[in-house]
DNA sequence: TATTTATATGTAATAATATAACATTTCATG
DNA sequence: CATGAAATGTTATATTATTACATATAAATA
């Protein structure tokens, strides 16, 4: 299946990696071969993927494929905003607009297995505010949404599912 | 620590297991031993736990503890409401107020690892809102919050934290 | 420049979580 | 009692993640 939202691909590639390299020349960190190619894994098609997903494409480029590379790898991403964590899934997803500070929510469609990322403001303040009520001080949180995308119900209606 | 809301334990679990006892009859469910057991082991401290804890107290019990076992039980009270999964924490969690239909989103504290369950309807509306612009159809939501339980804040600041 | 230090990567082993597949038992019902 | 559906028992294995330690690389500094 194509892209959920259709965009110009090797634009948005190249937007989040040099917004990854202006952040890292920023704070001193490396932006090292390895986590290059992760972060350009993830980006590629903008699909969420395990760790071991990751592993697969990190030997196939010719790096050590043992798991700690790609959960470093992955961590880093994820420390700095630039790749998240689905839970549901246990897989990651490169982030939809790296850079800005974000609370985002994920919606993922049980027909295609495609994630889609949202501001999750609006949930998170409700959160907050539950929280508020029995004085826990929250710190992250977890919203994620299980459904099914606008394009897999056209298509199960129209009886052209996969 | 203590339980985090002080409660009349004994009265809590009898009506937990009357209530699954009461759904059960009503939808021809078996409310089998092993299912019973492992009921009987998330409320008993009403703490989130994995399956494989779960499986060791099978192991006590005297019943067989491959996994299958645990993940089998599991399942049947999480399909119908008596438990939830802390995706966050590959754990489970009886469910605080079973028998009544519900959106829960779960408070998880990073100190003391105690889950405290409350409803989530605000959050929920305000994914479903986000969900219904892009013709998303929400089926289910996993809402979890990382941070710090009240008591615990307390325990910090008085340096009696565990 | 040589030395130290911190950070990242490489490697091996294993832990923790979860499922598949199939055999057996149980029990309500015909 | 026969049968069929559901639950449990059992074996094996898949999937996800971490620990621990060795080596390499690069930055900071004596």
């Amino acid at each position: 299946m194509t892209l959920h939202i259709h965009h110009d691909h090797s634009q948005c590639v190249d937007l989040s990696v040099s917004t990854l390299e202006a952040y890292c020349a920023e704070h001193k960190l490396k932006l090292t071969p390895l986590r290059r190619e992760v972060f350009g894994c993830l980006l590629a098609d903008h699909k969420a993927k395990g760790a071991y997903d990751i592993l697969d494409q990190l030997r196939e480029a010719g790096f050590s494929a043992q798991p700690p590379l790609a959960y470093r790898a992955l961590d880093f991403l994820v420390q700095h905003g630039f790749a998240h964590r689905i839970e549901k899934l246990n897989a990651f997803l490169a982030c939809g607009h790296p850079g800005r500070s974000h609370h985002p929510a994920f919606f993922i469609c049980a027909s295609c297995k495609h994630v889609e990322e949202a501001a999750a403001d609006g949930s998170i303040s409700c959160l907050k505010a539950e929280a508020e009520r029995t004085g826990f001080s929250l710190s992250s949180s977890v919203i994620e949404a299980i459904g099914e995308c606008a394009s897999c119900q056209e298509g199960q209606q129209a009886g052209l599912q996969e």
